[in-house]
DNA sequence: CCATGCAGTTAACAACTGTTCTCTGGAATT
DNA sequence: AATTCCAGAGAACAGTTGTTAACTGCATGG
């Protein structure tokens, strides 16, 4: 199946990625609704109109990034919440990842939280798409847990909401953590991962008694 | 102690008042790092240099319109999370509360949703200052509840971080319900209402079960 | 090998931006 | 009543923006 495509689209595709690049990096100090598209030709070092080669517009390509960050994220969710071991060990594992995915992908993260709730319609709509993507995933996931014998289809997926939401807001507060100066980022990145760990514990408190 | 103040400062804060309403109004559609300053002018009425006897920059408004949005809104706090009743009244309570506000001051709630994450800097850092402060006031609140009897302090601090999260996104929640098809609004939200209830619920049981 | 396709270039456009300086009319102060 | 003060107006600036049209050169498929 890999039809190694020929060395005209390969050079296409790769303009393209110095797009997505270079957009993703001017992201960090602005957000998409004042980028310019001949900001981000710029940056790249090309004509303004060889960006219509490959978007309609920024909005346009905002929902490409939203592809880029998200959409690999799928398989790790999975592997994630559905890894063995007892309560209190997934969820340091869960916060460590999150960790570890900020970390490897800073401007990503950026991005999501910022064009969640942006000014830019469609980035928005892609993003709440695959937010609601990974709630259901999540859903699926906890739904094979023991735990979660008796509970109703609805209120699964209000509990993986809360679970997606708060991945997010600990993903956002890692980050900032990150950006900080250097030598308080350490004890940030420590004093964060505590938070967010007895807040995902508390959570799971009331997820064992919620049948009560 | 009211000093009523001449009719030349009347209508200078008449004019920065009109400037403030007309950017929360663009920005409805764009966010804060894309508004400018002619943009806002021309919405009031007035020449653009006016708009430099108010503010140093857009973003100097932006921090001002943080000051608006969320600085009135100390006392609502206060009172809502220390009402007396059981547990789920409060919890329906508060929700109705965050659905009345949302309601009523729709362009705030949107603004402060799309800018804590935004391409701004300082207008984040006063939003970040604020939301602190509410995490302050309602930690205070928590501690006067018996249910907190042996809690520590930093336990304390992180329930209300918790909270503070919840309810922003149950706000904005509420406002994507607020601007999609008419048809669809009062359904909708009713629908986050009660997820948003039922996540409440949920946090509130593990509050409980905390020091089992 | 030649004709076609198409990624990227060049040039030009009208419209817009933030900021400066100078000016004005009327409220505030003396 | 005379003077100061200052919110807002006006004009001009250099620089930016998105979009158009017509182009060039090279990889591609017949």
């Amino acid at each position: 199946m890999s039809h190694t495509l020929g060395i005209r689209q390969a050079q296409k595709q790769k303009t393209r990625q110095a797009l997505l690049d270079a957009a993703l990096g001017l992201l960090e100090e602005q957000s998409l609704s004042s980028l310019g598209l001949r900001e981000v030709t710029r940056a790249v070092g090309v004509a303004p109109t060889a960006f219509y080669r490959h978007f309609r517009s920024t909005a346009d390509l905002g929902v490409a990034l939203v592809e880029e960050a998200l959409g690999s994220l799928h398989p790790m969710i999975r592997t994630t919440v559905s890894t063995a071991g007892d309560s209190a060990e997934r969820i340091t594992g869960t916060i460590e990842l999150i960790r570890r995915h900020v970390d490897g992908y800073p401007a990503h993260v950026r991005f999501i939280a910022r064009e969640r709730h942006g000014g830019v319609q469609p980035v928005r709509a892609a993003i709440r798409d695959q937010l609601a993507r990974f709630a259901q995933e999540v859903k699926a996931e906890l739904a094979k847990d023991p735990v979660s014998a008796g509970w109703t289809e609805d209120d699964l997926l209000m509990l993986a909401h809360l679970y997606v939401d708060q991945m997010l807001i600990t993903a956002s507060l890692f980050l900032e953590a990150l950006e900080g100066p250097e030598e308080e980022r350490e004890e940030r990145t420590r004093h964060v991962a505590q938070v967010a760990t007895r807040q995902m514990r508390l959570i799971s408190l009331g997820r064992h008694h919620w049948l009560d």
